[in-house]
DNA sequence: TCAAACGCGGACTAATATAGTCCGCGTTAT
DNA sequence: ATAACGCGGACTATATTAGTCCGCGTTTGA
């Protein structure tokens, strides 16, 4: 199990079909269908970024998500806090405090500041942070457009715009 | 729990130890208790750093640990690898071959190169690594130094020195 | 010579996190 | 009224972490 889920994985691969899917409000089980992953698991993903402000979500019939901002003012590192929370790459145990020559309680320079071997890990961190902060979902988008055939965005927008038109059909 | 786990914190503060350790090998039972952590824990995670070529091991009654090479010349990044292993930031799934649009196989275009998001996160696991990679042992020992009193590591070393003296005294 | 302490490795356990399921609630369009 | 939606909580299975325990072969002082 990695430091970044599978969970981010499925969640910014939503996001951007979000960003494709026009006027369109995709539901978390067009998502995960879509994309062939549990929806019952997805579903437990999109609220976290909703309450973070990512995407906005319409209630009822015909509801579903859409993104809450452009993609270009949403972060790589917003989506990956939404959804892992805030999560330290180091958890120090502050054994520095333990050494066998110390009285009960130990003394006062011994637990000052931060350890240095924690600071070097909180750096780390931060080199990362600043890795994720500096990609928007707009990025991301551009990279895969460029990737896939001219005509398949309008093909899943199609194939979203069908599933949306068939709920009242299948509802007879 | 956290990416850079609990061994890794034990790891350092261990070596760190044997830094200021002068011509003493102590044993991993010695330092895990001049550090008040499990003896067995403690003994789970040197064979590592042995095997990565960061300490040297001296068999039989007496024997013990010792830096393999100059305290600059071993990064943090060095160790964690020689702990943790090669566990990655992100796993990708690859989901992106699963959109149900695709026929099955999917298209080749679809897994071609790494998937942008993926990529991201490569990214960002390489600027932590690098971050990890620029601090060495001895400037987290010089760190930890400027902070205790003068003469604590002169008490530690006698600490050690008195342990393995004993050695032979509790054995009768 | 022989026991004690050492490093090493494997089997084991407990607690926690991840991935995923299931069900019920209130809301909304047809 | 009903069916699909978002939301939340309870639940399960599996993997990892933290830690224990035991036995093997080596070294060395009594
Ligand atoms: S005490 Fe936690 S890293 Fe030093
Ligand atoms: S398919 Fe794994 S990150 Fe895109």
């Amino acid at each position: 199990m990695a430091h970044l889920t599978s969970r981010v994985e499925y969640g910014i691969h939503c996001l951007l079909w979000l960003v494709g899917a026009g006027e369109q409000q995709p539901s978390s089980r067009d998502l995960a269908e879509l994309q062939g992953i549990s929806p019952s698991f997805l579903a437990k993903i999109f609220p976290r970024l909703e309450k973070a402000g990512i995407v906005a979500a319409v209630p009822g019939l015909r509801g579903g998500y859409r993104l809450a901002r452009p993609a270009a003012q949403i972060t790589v590192l917003d989506i990956v806090d939404a959804i892992e929370g805030d999560k330290p790459l180091f958890e120090c145990q502050e054994i520095r405090t333990r050494c066998a020559l110390f009285d009960d309680p130990p003394p006062r320079w011994a637990s000052r500041g931060t350890c240095a071997i924690h600071a070097t890990m909180q750096r780390a961190e931060r080199a990362m942070r600043d890795a994720l902060a500096a990609e928007t979902l707009a990025d991301l988008a551009r990279a895969l457009e460029r990737k896939a055939p001219a005509d398949f965005g309008a093909s899943v927008e199609r194939w979203l715009g069908e599933r949306a038109s068939s709920r009242r059909g299948s509802a007879r």
